[in-house]
RNA sequence: GUCCCGUUCGUCUAGCCCGGCCUAGGACUCCAGAUUUUCAUUCUGGCAACACGGGUUCGAAUCCCGUACGGGAUACCA
């Protein structure tokens, strides 16, 4: 075989939603596909019926588009190696099983589960090391089977294991090692209903679906051994393997529904930016390079290289994730992140707002994106924008009790801001000012021309008017921010005037020098 | 029990395959300082690791063996 098209799978089971490692291990065998210019494709293992769900399907499909991961083959897409689902394949693997019966690699069984059991009970009372399925029907007379038959027992149809070989195996991630098939059971690939077992199904589809490479989480080595003997018992040549470590989580154990969330779309519904999921994920086992840990996906195809995912499994840890996410948060414009902040916005700000007020809302999210790592946080942090007046937080009481004086402050503050030439408040129309002064303002920057007083000149009369009553600027500001915003943390205190506005200032500042 | 894999700062990792450039590099966290009207950002500096024991070698984080610890597997789940 020549250089034949690189082909990879990610082939997830309905049964529940994306999980991180799911993610992690549909990833990396689609940067591998993209990376060698292969074909990426889905396939569904739906056999488990009992498990199975539509409704996990779609979260499946939903979580892989939401990180950015796309397929060139599978549900929705379809394709040339169809179908992807393996409900629908049934007859392959009927067809696939008759062969191999004939062949002599496979037979039937017709032990009861309960049988089974006690058979691996005996031998594991007879600490023999391996105890498994103890191949009592691997040799039945056809005088036995019938027997069997006319009880009206359905036969499993079992693979028929080496006794005794040592496979050398090369995989992509482990290198070179070594398993004795003596630790295999003779392993059931259909059920009597001719519904195909994991392995089996997994073995016909990858010839099906002529795929080259297969990256998969380390659960699955020794599954990797029983599908290689079985694609030598059909004479077809085995795809690459690679199995990787699993997400422990902060104790080093596997991660679970406690440590993180299990569903990728929590981390959608929470804000957390896909790009930077997606680069986190990528980092648990895997390294861009030795001094870069913030890259984009095309520069991790780029790059990558199946060899190079790590042995050792890595823990998830959820404040590197966040720092992750503060850093593309902060790399976007105000109106990017104003377009993506939306759905959180929407909560405290009213529909019409984002055409009518759009300049505004740019410049509020403008004054945030360094003050939060996940766009749900603009939620809780930009309500005091559109109080009647602002809820004070123990800081903000704190900041307007310490000085005996500070009412009169802000009294006279009141009446200079109320005199002065500041922008509207919302809801009145005040696009006339946020369009032409992009907050949040930046020390160096040029002054705009602006009808309204840019944040510049506001602090410029506020340090007069300090001077004036013979007040420390510093000591100013704050009973200030605590009257407009009701905390002590925030956006810079003219930005802040700004935003708000005239009528709103004035309001606030006079509540609060009346408490 | 048996088999397989792993082990570099608290965490993610670079280096390991092809021993010397490693007084082990980067990032997160933490601490200190700078900037500053708060918070945040940014910048500067700092703390902090080759699991342990043998061996090979002039020389080992890098090669070999053992021990310990961790993970995975051992289904009519995937």
């Amino acid at each position: 075989m020549i250089h034949p098209t690189p082909r990879l799978r990610f082939a997830p089971s309905p049964t529940g939603p994306l999980h991180l490692g799911g993610a992690r291990t549909a990833m990396y065998n689609w940067a591998a596909a993209r990376a060698l210019g292969g074909k990426f494709l889905l396939r569904i293992e739906d056999t488990d019926q009992a498990r199975s769900s539509d409704a996990s399907l779609q979260i499946i499909l939903t979580g892989l588009k939401w990180l950015g991961i796309d397929w060139d083959e599978g549900p929705e897409k379809g394709g040339d190696f169809g179908p992807y689902f393996q409900m629908q394949r049934l007859p392959l693997y009927r067809a696939a099983a008759d062969r191999l019966l004939a062949s002599g690699h496979a037979y039937p069984c017709y032990c009861t589960p309960e049988e089974i059991d006690a058979g691996r009970k005996a031998m594991e009372e007879q600490k023999a090391g391996f105890a498994g399925y103890n191949r009592r029907c691997r040799n039945l007379t056809a005088a036995e089977r019938s027997a069997f038959e006319a009880q009206g027992r359905k036969p499993n149809l079992r693979f028929k294991m080496p006794e005794a070989r040592v496979l050398q195996v090369h995989d992509l991630v482990r290198g070179d090692v070594e398993v004795n098939t003596k630790e295999l059971d003779d392993w059931v690939m259909l059920r009597p209903d001719g519904v195909p077992l994991y392995n089996f199904a997994c073995v016909v589809d990858d010839i099906g679906m002529a795929i080259t490479h297969v990256v998969r989480g380390e659960e699955h080595f020794l599954n990797g051994i029983k599908q290689r003997l079985l694609f030598e018992a059909l004479g077809a040549e085995c795809p690459q393997y690679a199995h990787i470590p699993l997400i422990l989580n902060k104790e080093g154990k596997k991660l679970s529904k406690r440590d993180a969330d299990t569903n990728m779309l929590d981390y959608r519904d929470k804000g957390f930016p896909p790009e930077a999921v997606f680069n986190y994920i990528a980092l648990l086992g895997w390294g861009f390079s030795g001094d870069r840990d913030v890259f984009t996906r095309d520069e991790m195809v780029a790059v990558f290289q199946i060899g190079n995912i790590g042995k050792a499994g890595a823990r998830f840890d959820e404040e590197k994730l966040r720092w992750m996410c503060g850093e593309y948060v902060r790399r976007w414009t105000p109106a990017q992140c104003l377009e993506r902040a939306r759905p959180w916005l929407s909560r405290v700000v009213p529909e019409a707002a984002f055409s009518s007020h759009a300049a505004w809302l740019r410049n509020v999210v403008g004054c945030y994106q360094e003050r939060i790592t996940i766009l749900s946080e603009f939620t809780d942090k930009i309500g005091w924008l559109f109080a009647e007046l602002p809820t004070l937080d123990e800081a903000a009481q704190k900041n307007l009790a310490k000085e005996p004086a500070s009412k009169d402050w802000l009294r006279g503050y009141a009446e200079v801001l109320e005199k002065g030439n500041l922008p509207p408040s919302w809801p009145a129309d005040r696009t006339a000012a946020d369009a032409v002064v992009a907050l949040p303002s930046k020390k160096d920057a040029a002054a705009p021309t602006c009808a309204f007083a840019t944040p510049a000149q506001i602090e410029q009369e506020c340090r007069a008017f300090t001077e004036r009553i013979g007040v420390k600027f510093g000591n100013f500001v704050h009973p200030v921010r605590a009257a407009l915003t009701g905390t002590d943390k925030g956006p810079g205190l003219f930005d802040v005037i700004f935003l708000l506005g005239r009528e709103a200032c004035v309001r606030r500042l006079r509540a609060a020098a009346a408490r």
